[in-house]
DNA sequence: TGAAGAACTGAACACCTATTCATGCGATCT
DNA sequence: AGATCGCATGAATAGGTGTTCAGTTCTTCA
């Protein structure tokens, strides 16, 4: 007698998981890490609390799962917004941007995901989301160093610093707190690209440049 | 019948306050924020748990206290630094260098103060650490953008986004690790000292005068 | 010295939320 | 249809730590 699971109810299986990673998702993106509570997310995702641990073994684990998938996005966009530059600086300037456009305009969920305290080690996970945006920025860091735009340097050392550097400066404790309006929002955008840039080795006027250019494609991500 | 508290007393008293906040702060710097706890404190102080509830109303304040102390140390220290160099470029190097420094020796205790997950709300001594910092360091790039050696820029932003890299990169999950041996130390703070200078707009050749000027003296610190 | 009040003690309490599990329901296959 | 198994339920449980407080010890002052 094997009973095996019919199409249809796999796809309710993942259907099921899915929403209760896109509830845990809204919760954070609303109110932060502190919001993603086993029973709040099993209402919204129209389930009972015992059913979330059918689908992961813990709080830690679905959490975990929560900060690879942001993770997996935002890399996918980096990824997109650099390959899609004319040169190694421009593909810089534009990962830079992308990474200060999307924390901005998720702002407590991306908190959240980087440090928001959570009452749960996730500390495995969040070094590998960490691990993966950064290699990615340092990857092209080492591009625009190799194509000799840059001055050598510790190119892993250099990105950790840069995001370190977005991150404090747009959603740490001390951002500005009016980046709702557009205009001040690409300014921040703007500043921090800049200081970004000639950190690692820009020169002032040319990196003025690589920032004009960078913030246009970026712009229409700030309506998403 | 007026009960006056004694000297005597008025001193084993504020003794024990302090007992209580070194015990917190060494627990820190031992396991981080999370060795923090009230019954264990308390037993390092050499009282008993209820005892640290009649100096701090809660852990939220003793936490909060600590948080306030070990930033007013760092405050003083980054202006000692600052104020004994020749000039403002020099001062802001200065100011750089002791804070990355500092976190170095420290690194436990930094994270604990700047980022840790913490089981009770300390944001508001978190914000007032930070902002006293981020002002110091801010108001050395106005010193330094006035004596024209830096281009004209958002300060406090600037300084936000410094502290941000320096924390990242030096105590951040992906600060590298083998920073207990003193040389790759000097050269971790070298590097995001540079980094630094160059991100708001020291040229590249003179960053790196400076930063070799400004670790001279934090030498010394890293022994202690 | 002794009465009265402060300071201290530490075991018991309170609270909060992740996790479990006995029970019920619905889906699969003969 | 009916037998059987997996999935879903949600109330009850568990565990850990901040906080309290009745009792004890120490200090002050007449």
């Amino acid at each position: 007698m094997v009973y095996r699971r019919t199409h249809q109810v796999v796809k309710r299986l993942a259907a099921r998981r899915s929403a209760i990673l896109a509830a845990a998702r809204d919760a954070a993106a609303d109110g932060g890490m502190a919001a993603v509570q086993i029973a709040p997310v099993a209402i919204r995702a129209n389930v009972a609390a015992g059913t979330v641990y059918r689908y992961f073994p813990s709080k830690a684990d679905l959490i975990s799962e929560l900060i690879a998938d942001v993770s997996r996005d935002e890399l996918a966009a980096i990824r997109r917004a650099a390959d899609a530059a004319p040169g190694p600086s421009s593909a810089l300037a534009a990962a830079v941007t992308t990474v200060a456009v999307h924390v901005l305009s998720q702002r407590k969920l991306a908190w959240g995901i980087l440090a928001e305290p959570v009452d749960v080690d996730v500390t495995a996970s969040r070094l590998a989301s960490r691990r993966e945006i950064s290699g990615e920025i340092g990857a092209r860091i080492e591009a625009a160093v190799r194509a000799g735009h840059l001055p050598a340097q510790d190119t892993a050392l250099a990105a950790t610093a840069l995001l370190g550097a977005l991150h404090e400066s747009l959603v740490g404790p001390l951002a500005p707190d009016n980046l709702d309006d557009p205009a001040k929002l690409r300014d921040a955008v703007q500043t921090v690209t800049l200081l970004a840039l000639r950190a690692v080795g820009v020169m002032d006027a040319r990196a003025r440049g690589l920032v004009v250019q960078a913030v246009l494609p970026a712009k229409a991500l700030v309506g998403a």
